[in-house]
DNA sequence: AAACCATATTGACAACTCTCTATGTTTAGA
DNA sequence: TCTAAACATAGAGAGTTGTCAATATGGTTT
């Protein structure tokens, strides 16, 4: 009840595209905030703006190498949030191909 | 990556301190918006922007029944959803903890 | 029908979020 | 020491969110 408070910044911090976008692409690999801004359509500033609410929140862990910053995803959380993304994520689509299916007229399985 | 692009209206939903509670009240019990508003100390019409919130983001299920309408939490995401909230819940007081120690000139664990 | 209870909707407003431009800081190499 | 690259910070503006008071709707009971 109470509890679940705790995990409120974590959810904020997770529920925008461009930071839940980062997330899904540091699970992959180690990258700087130069190679992530290349695959947004936005300013250095707004990416610098978003590691810093992931790293703050714990989601992102940082490390300076020379001039560069090297960020990956906190493995300590990670496994659950991917779990909970991945749940919805199949929720979502399971319910979209039943509203098409209505609309094609088919029954539902 | 794209995927998880469908679990942020869910994300959005959930990370707001009153529907937490809502969601954790649900959990335990079937309720109407009247009992449900008990809990806290805002207004009627703000527990009702609440409810279509976690109605139309299919966390919340609601039947009428006369002249009021029953709440449950959708039971196909709950059990996901909840063990998101208790991890993050439970590295929160993890860390918590152990920046406790570093205060008191512990050695961590 | 009238009064009442439970819930929904509307419009307004303060607070917060995300983005930008402009500028500052840090580090590496010429 | 100068320059360039990588990153951070500050301030401003547009959009979004959560809350409220006022009002409307739907169902029940008298």
């Amino acid at each position: 009840m109470d509890c679940f408070k705790a995990s409120i910044p974590v959810l904020k911090t997770l529920c925008d595209e461009t930071r839940l976008h980062i997330m899904s692409m540091l699970s992959q690999a180690e990258m700087n905030a130069c190679e992530i801004q290349k695959a947004f359509c936005c300013t250095q500033p707004t990416i610098s703006y978003h590691m810093r609410q992931l790293v703050e929140n714990q989601l992102v862990l940082a490390r300076r190498e020379g001039a560069q910053v090297l960020y990956t995803v906190n493995q300590q959380l990670w496994p659950s949030i991917q779990a909970l993304l991945t749940a919805l994520c199949r929720a979502y689509h399971h319910r979209e191909e039943c509203l098409q299916s209505v609309a094609q007229g088919e029954s539902q399985p």
